[in-house]
DNA sequence: ACCTTCTTGACACTGATTATCATTTAGCGG
DNA sequence: CCGCTAAATGATAATCAGTGTCAAGAAGGT
């Protein structure tokens, strides 16, 4: 592995909230790091396809990264203004998305499941 | 009301799957309605702030747009091959998520939840 | 018909992401 | 260590959905 990549996966590890490609660029640039953003999009790549970070994507069309704790199936709660995550594990809806769809005669069925909010001290502090 | 909004309007209608806005200004276009992108998008963006159109977002990030049949928050349950969609209502899940954020204190919980799969006849064309 | 206001539409622009391609590096056999 | 080859990198150009701009056009009341 090179050391761009390493550099990715260290930032990765540093932050636990969702960062974009580009302000990882940044911060890997400001760090001293020698690194193009060709090279953070083709490492994000590939660390998502990997199932090693998840992707999220806002509602402007921007891709958010962040390196994930369980490698399994999940969603995550995110607070909307400070990006705090929680990975949720939902066998509730699991089965339920599942049921819906073969009751319609759907196969193969996947899903996409993303829940917002405002954490405790960001409701307190408004 | 102008008559390219009742345009827009009118090919909502005439279609039950979701299209991009690209797509329906095409269709405008062929139809003989003399319409703009612009004004395509814009007549889509405020049909779906009045919750009259549902927006689905694709793993690419192009927006489909669909008239909706009910006015009520609801989710989609839809066909990756033909498109074809069919309205979800879950309270199950409405409940599982808003308990899910206020267990781990979050308030003003949203979530987005959309289900694919392959319908029926697509599966048995395959 | 007149005027005021909202809408339209051609086109320029944005901003994230991807493609290009010449240069550099990693990894390996010798 | 030394080269060698395939893969990775990075500066920059290209892409593409979507939005802003602004002059010209329609709406609708008086």
């Amino acid at each position: 592995m090179t050391k761009q990549r390493a550099a990715v996966s260290a930032v990765l590890d540093r932050v636990d909230d969702f960062r974009s490609a580009q302000q990882l660029h940044d911060e890997l640039r400001t760090g001293g790091d020698s690194i193009g953003l060709a090279t953070v999009y083709r490492t994000l790549q590939a660390l998502s396809d990997s199932g090693d970070v998840d992707v999220l994507r806002t509602e402007d069309g921007e891709n958010l990264f962040r390196r994930c704790q369980r490698s399994e199936h999940h969603h995550h709660l995110v607070c909307r203004t400070c990006g705090r995550t929680v990975e949720i594990d939902g066998p509730t809806v699991e089965a339920w998305a599942e049921s819906i769809g073969a009751a319609h005669g759907f196969v193969d069925i996947e899903h996409t499941i993303e829940i917002f909010g405002t954490c405790e001290s960001c409701a307190t502090t408004r």
